[in-house]
DNA sequence: CGCGGACTTGATCTGTCTCAAGTGCCGTGG
DNA sequence: CCACGGCACTTGAGACAGATCAAGTCCGCG
């Protein structure tokens, strides 16, 4: 149902963008590790672009290591991350024939590029992504809900729930042993976790600090929080 | 990528919902039509549920007539819709074994109706499956777009292009033949307009009594709506 | 040391929500 | 046939969450 978290604690892996022509220009974007069966491996660093919003769609990709962001833009530059993937996760597929949302690496990526005349006839693929696909849809579910009728705390609580395996979905285990903390790497920016959940990037830093305030959240350097009480951050998701 | 808004044409049809036990009780909601190969035939009357929000999963459905609604609630009674879905488009797809949202009828519909174990053996019809959640995750992605980021002016507006079909898409025919108005049939009430756009039920008729008033609109009963002129609506989604 | 980027915090503004009437339509029953 | 009640919708006035505008602070880096 969620998102494999884990896939966000690897911003202490971040180098910053270096600029490198083999990986921006053209069609072909990213570096091919591997050649294979039906499908390329590829690599990027964090920060990079896999896909621009207005590409025509050659591949469709599932992600071996990193985490992605997919999103949009309207055309006065309102954007909209729409959703963050982690290992196992798909994207890219298409019926247009024209990808309609961007997507954008957070972290190291790798990531197999499947030649999209390649998947159509590839059944079997096809339903390793449909599974997936299954996953992501009801994701998207909880987002719609999210967007539509949380206030600004609970996104903020809901998003952070999201980057602790195991804790808030349906299977919660409840506290663990003694103390109910637990230590998340924020690998987006305030203005990437605004875009995400439908809000500013002023609003976002007062939550932060709000749930700081009240003991539930401690941090120092931004993007590494500790949740010191997993099960009352849990219950401002509103959720409960 | 948009919905088949004709689907929503058919409010005309409506009549009121009849209690029958038949229909309520148990696991097995829904009159059986016809029992097929995998699939069993189901319809409902407008209004009715098809699943609820905690069922345990036992079917997928493909819809072959009316509209439905997915819908999920938060403990305190706040609502969303999901998604609209109209023929071809399918729901009751899970990997947990349990319904993590709502269904509701809006019209009469008819669904095939496939046992989850026969449905997990038939590849090929998985396949279909697969194909049309790729449009619904893209009308997904529309929608978070929407909910994240849009006024509700624009939320209105992009509700009711998406009910004439053939406009506003990517594919957009631009102004036919004389005049750009087009007569659509709103099968929703104002609250569940409301529910779907993220908004209230005043909001939501305040930005219809604003369009009317600038002759973007014009309605006299509530549920049939004239867009006066198609291409003026369009400017106002956000996405021009 | 000084600059720039990311974040925080405060003051104010505003779009949407909330609360509260009021209207119009339709079905029911006298 | 008309009075009545209920429901969906509209409209207004005021409140409020979150946006916007504007300083700051902190920290890493050249």
């Amino acid at each position: 149902m969620s998102l494999d978290t884990r896939s966000f604690e690897h911003a202490e892996d971040r180098v910053p963008p270096k600029f490198d022509a083999r990986w921006s220009l053209g069609p072909a974007r990213g570096h091919v590790v591997a050649e294979g069966t039906g499908g390329r491996i590829l690599e990027f660093e964090p920060r990079h672009t896999i896909i621009d919003e207005t590409d025509a769609a050659r591949c469709s990709y599932m992600i071996l290591e990193g985490s992605v962001m997919i999103s949009k833009m309207l055309p006065d530059g309102r954007r909209q991350i729409i959703e963050l993937l982690g290992p196992g996760d798909v994207f890219g597929m298409t019926t247009t024939g024209i990808h309609e949302s961007a997507a954008d690496t957070l972290t190291p990526v790798r990531v197999t590029a499947y030649d999209r005349a390649a998947f159509e006839r590839d059944g079997s693929l096809q339903l390793v992504f449909a599974e997936r696909l299954k996953n992501q849809i009801c994701a998207l579910h909880d987002h719609a809900m999210l967007l539509g009728r949380k206030t600004a705390r609970e996104r903020v609580a809901t998003f952070l729930m999201r980057l602790i395996p195991g804790r808030g979905g349906s299977g919660c285990l409840g506290p663990q042993a003694d103390a109910d903390r637990r230590s998340v790497t924020v690998a987006l920016t305030r203005q990437e976790i605004a875009d995400y959940l439908g809000l500013t990037l002023e609003t976002v830093s007062r939550a932060f600090s709000q749930l700081k305030r009240e003991g539930i959240l401690s941090y120092g350097h931004h993007d590494a929080v500790t949740v010191t009480d997993v099960c009352r951050l849990c219950r401002q998701t509103g959720a409960h």
